[in-house]
DNA sequence: GTCTATATTGCGATAGAC
DNA sequence: GTCTATCGCAATATAGAC
């Protein structure tokens, strides 16, 4: 669109393409792949658009290299490891969704989920790249904690994973979806963690009256 | 793309409105509203672009009418309504289960989400209308499912919105996230049944175990 | 049919590394 | 000074809304 005014020009290759990947997530990532075009990102960076096809080859290449640099880097603002064995299942959990919410509530996740979702149909190895990325590394972590108190003996079933699936979908929950689709505005804190409580006790205990 | 050799062209106007729905249906679903476009859906029915401008006036238009009639289509599509007073709850629940997740596996459905998602940033309604139509409505006929059951004393829980919320979204569960993903074939039914018993019971009952 | 948008390429000019 | 990446800009080509 308009040319760029004071842009930051990348004086060699390597500022120079990590410049480029930058903006080009921003404009990649806000309206995915049909909507986003080269010269914005040129707009936002400033140089020519040679440069982007020198290096990239194209605005397939572009977006593909996007999508998995995001969602590894999504990978690794992941959930800190806590030494399960000073605490209880009941905090583990609580500690672990915590810090699972407020990953997928944060607005650079939910771009990400929207893009990935738009235009995994016709790049299929994004739902790949993102789902082994993201949500297949979550599940194993938790499995991984799962297993640690069943060991304990305070948990009593059997498949674990299945049970960390449960666990974690039920976290993501309609407050996810409604976030996701812009009905609400991502969840503060205060509420990630009232929800949390909620949904932990849910797993642990059920809903089912005892008898 | 080619012209329409045997192309289904409507008599009158009603027909032809409809006929343009559905073929317009199949492209915006397939790739997104960029990725459409209108010269495709006369290539599935034969006729004149002018006809789909002075009906719809634009692409937008025909997109909004398209969305929100896909989804008050799943909603009608939806789960029996069961006579809560001849069964028991974990029937009622497996039964709702397991037509949600028939609802949620069926190809139109996913398609449905792919694009809601890729799209809800740029037609805020959408998000809107998809969540109202769809998810909203699922949630309450849950709510009102727990809350006979609640009456009975089979639930213990005070907030029924909130087990129904965390009961739905346990359904979905990764398996639908990677169907959406394109990453595995949708479950089939006997797949589905399997699982929702799993999901039934860690809900009904947790994962502690019993001291 | 008209007109705009945009991916992609061509090429001479330039600027910083050495 | 050379060298090389990048720039700036124009040109091509095609698609697609209307």
């Amino acid at each position: 669109m308009a040319r760029a005014s004071t842009a930051t020009i990348g004086k060699n290759l390597e500022n120079r393409r990590a410049a480029i990947l930058k903006a080009a997530a921003e404009v990649f990532l806000e309206g995915g792949f049909e909507r986003a075009c080269i010269d914005d990102v040129i707009a936002k960076i400033g140089g020519s658009k040679r440069t982007i096809y020198k290096e990239f080859g194209n605005k397939e290449n572009l977006f593909a290299e996007i999508i998995t640099a995001r969602t590894a880097q999504a990978l690794a603002a992941n959930l800190p490891k806590e030494e399960l064995d000073k605490t209880d299942l009941r905090s583990a959990l609580i500690a672990f969704a915590e810090g699972f919410l407020r990953l997928i509530m944060a607005p650079e996740t939910l771009s990400l989920y929207r893009v990935v979702f738009g235009e995994c149909r016709q790049f299929p190895m994004l739902g790949k790249s993102f789902y082994e990325g993201g949500p297949a590394q979550t599940r194993a972590q938790l499995a991984q904690i799962l297993d640690h108190f069943k060991k304990r003996g305070d948990i009593a079933v059997s498949d674990l994973g299945f049970a960390a699936d449960a666990f974690i979908s039920m976290l993501r929950g309609n407050h996810h979806l409604q976030v996701v689709l812009g009905i609400r505005p991502p969840l503060s804190r205060k509420e990630i963690r009232e929800i949390v409580e909620g949904k932990v006790d849910i797993f642990l205990n059920g809903v089912k009256a005892r008898r």
